[in-house]
DNA sequence: ATTATCTATAGATCTATAGATAATGC
DNA sequence: ATTATCTATAGATCTATAGATAATGC
């Protein structure tokens, strides 16, 4: 009994506490608990390239914030661009799930479903530790090397497109342009955030302002608010 | 007669063909008529920081695609933040000044001044030679040498929202939300300028997606449309 | 033995200045 | 004399590799 109970809660304060992994140590030590040093990078990088471009971020800048030394990031990615692409695809992807999720489980009431789609996806910017989507648009990011992120992101483009449509009244409106404006208004977030404006009020308003947009009058958006807030529980 | 028509036809043939200035000759001539060499560099850069983001521009780059050597740069601008500022003063200022005429013409009809006023900035965006608002986002322009711009486009958006709540029914919604909102709906042209989607109809579907957006019924966007149809006319 | 770091550095830039040069203008 | 370019380059980076080192794991 002392002998198994040992080892188990050894383990236990090991990973609530320092738990020393295999290798040199690093000249500061990690001050935070049990991260791997991937996500450490990840975290530094995502701050710094938000901040300043990525052009502009240095390896060893982000070295210099996790701690170590410039050349050991190469031990965990190949550059600056695989750092990127991580982050890219690592915030669109959750926001693919739940739009596919939602497509199946609406096909009843798709307004609801695009509400619902919208007000997460806001959420979710809003609740990044970094304005990440802020690298979206910048020109690095339309290179070769980041075509699988720009088609995990048009699948979530297309994803609103379909939604709108089935929505809206909106025989008025191309599928393709319903889809980048009803984005366009989701990523709005990124622009209040940058500016500290931002308040949990206006998730539900910029999920309103969707509706509207494609063509939703009043009594159909309160609708399809009810039945957003009733989906996601 | 014959000397006073001598001189003048010179002139004309000077202007309209190489008109030599003063200083050492390029190694490669301009190609183009009497264009400055400041807009030569000033569209050089633009082109390259659209497709390639600020920092990962290098001030030989734009040298050689203007034809000169990359020292020369220096004689017309202080770095690559002088360009980049002039780039993004001379893209708002013109809608700075449109924003003012309509909102001084436009006090009886608030709605048809935010039709014309986001239809006129669509058609600037689109026209534009380079895609240059791709750059109001790059966190590079958050910085203290750009706060000019910053202030100017401020303006613009302030005007968007002064014009959103006077027109909408909207005292659903903060103004500052309405303006960030709906210049975000202009904006848009960006992304369907970038992925070649864009068109000509474009442009009243997206001033019209405005006004939807900020509440306004069917009926209403039509005659504001009209409205400000008959303002640019 | 394996892992994760370190030190050191080669090679390739990039920016910005100094000073020379070849036109035009007076 | 003035203007607009050129050549040359100092000084300051920055990336990415090679090889050493100090832990843990078995």
């Amino acid at each position: 009994m002392a002998d198994a109970r040992g080892p188990a809660t050894g383990e236990l304060a090991e990973a609530a506490e320092h738990r020393r992994r295999a290798g040199r140590p690093r000249l500061r030590p990690a001050s935070n608990a049990g991260v791997p040093p991937r996500e450490e990078i990840l975290d530094a990088a995502a701050g710094l390239f938000v901040s300043q471009g990525l052009a502009a971020t240095t390896t060893r800048q982000i070295a210099e914030r996790v701690g170590i030394r410039q050349a050991s990031l190469y031990y965990h990615f190949t550059g600056k661009d695989e750092i990127l692409l991580e982050l890219l695809t690592q915030s669109v992807r959750p926001s693919l799930q739940v739009a596919a999720m939602l497509e199946s489980r609406c096909r009843d009431d798709p307004a609801a479903g695009l509400y619902a789609l919208a007000l997460t996806d806001v959420r979710t910017l809003t609740r990044a530790p970094h304005n990440i989507a802020t690298l979206y648009l910048m020109p690095e990011v339309q290179g070769e090397e980041f075509a699988s992120f720009r088609a995990e992101r048009s699948q979530l483009q297309a994803a609103y497109g379909r939604l709108g449509r089935a929505a809206g009244h909106a025989a008025r409106l191309d599928e393709a342009l319903i889809a980048t404006l009803v984005m366009q208004v989701v990523e709005s977030v990124i622009h209040l955030r940058r500016s500290g404006d931002l308040r949990d009020s206006h998730a539900h308003d910029i999920a309103t302002s969707c509706l509207r947009l494609i063509g939703l009058a009043e009594p159909e958006v309160t609708r399809a608010r009810d039945g957003a807030v009733r989906l996601l529980g």
